[in-house]
DNA sequence: CCTGGCACTCGTCAGTTTCGAGTGCCAGCG
DNA sequence: CGCTGGCACTCGAAACTGACGAGTGCCAGG
């Protein structure tokens, strides 16, 4: 185990090398933090943690930047989580307060989260999954083709067009519409399978087929999971750090193009708390020199969707984790609200 | 007016200067392209072309490069559009064909149009006020409260909250929603107003403000032009040309961000045909590098929306016209089926 | 275990030189 | 009159050089 000083040193160092992004000496070290004790005695502790991982010297003398090792080690032991301040909080109100619809609370959140981080902003939609149905609609289109709307109790709408084997009389439409709509409206989308199971026999044989087809759609339709959409924004600030990323500032524009590592990037984890993810723990290269803090949003106790912010690892751990908690907890109340 | 000879050399110069990224010579261009002339004599014939301002040098003693004025006399008379090849064609089609609703209609639209012009793809979902009414929805999530969904032929559909004067019951709702379907489906946006201005006296007159707020709101809806979302993709491609544009990169992204720029980039034009904009004859700085081939595609016969590519003014104008237009065609044809 | 001193390393920066692609101009030729 | 070859000139890119200094590791002494 480091001794106290040693944490403080490094903590020192993760803190200076994330505001000059430059490697910091010994020296310049005791002049910013009061240590109380001389640079050679830094430096034999900065051997130390070089040893054990927590520091790197880019070349020969230099100075030493934090590898990600050491960043961990800042995040999960030397650091806290920095709130925000009253004029910040009410901004993020203020922001979020004016969205329309869903697409809107996504849109703004997305752009708060760039804007007050000033890092790459990722939002996911709330989840099917983890929500509840609010109204399923069906629409007939042509005879043998129906369109089916699925409304969810965070506001999103999801839409399928679906043939039927047979054509599909407007009774026996209004008919299912009724029927599913007392049997699911306000179920959890895990609930709803059981409760549609056998609800086709209900209905005259000949419509079976049809509105088995029906029924199997919307069931895929809340397990697609590939649906699950992102909204980034932000990029912009991938560009903040071009002196030292001219190279490495495209497989992060590659990677963050991807719906499916922005969904992984998020996070397996289901519950509400907060992940940081740095460097190399990504597993995706291109990503190895970013880091990602993450956290569930939702509108009541439990997560529906998550979102965060993409950075290089040399960021302002305890300030994002702020930002990012706090705009999670605003865009959770508006959608409550909604 | 030009000599044949000297388009001819500025023709050679575009291809070169897009082939190479580098400034182009006067010796080189008599190596790799067949003009029957001396190096001496191109050199007289640049010189006339650059007092022109067709072309110009970035410092003393160097080749040339195109200005604005030079790609733009290059595209309006000296290049075709270059029509894909037939396994392009089937990549698209097989690429496009998969899609289950407009979301992912236009996802697959922004992903691929990025990935074979290698660019920065921009795509309008089809807009409200061009398309038509298939459905009117209205369901009621509290005794005063109303949920509004519109469906329109393309595929697209819009939600709206609506907090009422006063309660509204099941069968004032049910009676509304038969009334506007059958007054507004199938009508153009533009037609719908006329058709619902009166409709609120039917109702009791306890009814009609609530009526009213909802007759409005989906007027509103209709108009709502800034609404008009737009997908983007493959910024990853912006780094191509780091070398010569790492500074300028940043205020691209930035632009790129702005749904309102990203509007107009898409032009104001509302007829189908295919709009190429120059360097500086963008309004927004900061694009003032980059050009944009944008080009209207629908079900029909009439543009429904905008889709195009943002790239750097030295791009391969004839291919990536080709490619933009190629595309248009087919997502057109897609939508039509749906 | 801390401290001051000291020799050493090595990247950065500014200044200088070289190199060569490309130009403009001119005199001569068809 | 237009094309061509020759020639002097310009000027950016790249390579080289040496001084500078930040930062290090090590050691002897408190």
């Amino acid at each position: 185990m480091l001794s106290e000083r040693r944490l403080e040193v490094l903590r020192a160092i993760v803190q200076d090398y994330v505001g000059t992004e430059e490697p910091v000496g010994s020296k310049a070290l005791t002049e910013r933090h009061s240590l109380g004790v001389s640079p050679a005695t830094v430096r034999n502790d900065m051997a130390v943690l070089e040893e054990e991982g927590y520091i790197a010297q880019p070349h020969t003398s230099a100075g030493r930047i934090p590898t990600d090792k050491g960043y961990r080690l800042f995040v999960d032991k030397l650091a806290g989580v920095k709130p925000l301040s009253g004029a910040e909080r009410r901004a993020i109100q203020n922001f979020l307060e004016g969205a329309v619809d869903l697409d809107d609370v996504v849109a703004r959140t997305v752009r708060l989260l760039a804007q007050v981080t000033r890092q790459v902003a990722v939002v996911q939609y709330p989840s099917l999954t983890r929500s509840s149905v609010r109204h399923v609609e069906l629409l007939s289109l042509a005879p043998a083709r129906v369109m089916l709307v699925l409304i969810t109790d965070t506001g999103r709408v999801e839409q399928r067009i679906i043939d039927c084997p047979g054509p599909v009389g407007e009774t026996v439409l209004a008919d299912l519409r009724a029927r599913l709509n007392s049997r699911v409206t306000g179920s959890r989308f895990s609930e709803v399978a059981p409760r549609v199971q056998d609800m086709a026999d209900g209905f005259d044989p000949d419509d079976r087929p049809s509105v088995g087809t029906v029924l199997a759609t919307l069931l895929e339709t809340l397990v697609e999971e590939k649906e699950e959409r992102i909204m980034l924004g932000g990029a912009a600030n991938l560009t903040r750090f071009h002196h030292d990323f001219p190279l490495t500032i495209r497989p992060v524009l590659e990677a963050l193009e991807e719906q499916m590592v922005l969904l992984k990037l998020l996070g397996e984890t289901a519950d509400g708390t907060m992940t940081v993810r740095i460097g190399h723990e990504n597993f995706h290269e291109g990503l190895n020199s970013t880091s990602v803090v993450a956290v569930g949003y939702g509108s009541g106790d439990e997560a529906v969707a998550k979102l965060g912010v993409v950075g290089p690892t040399r960021m302002d751990y305890p300030g994002t984790m702020g930002a990012v908690r706090a705009v999670a907890r605003y865009v959770g109340q508006i959608l409550a609200e909604s």
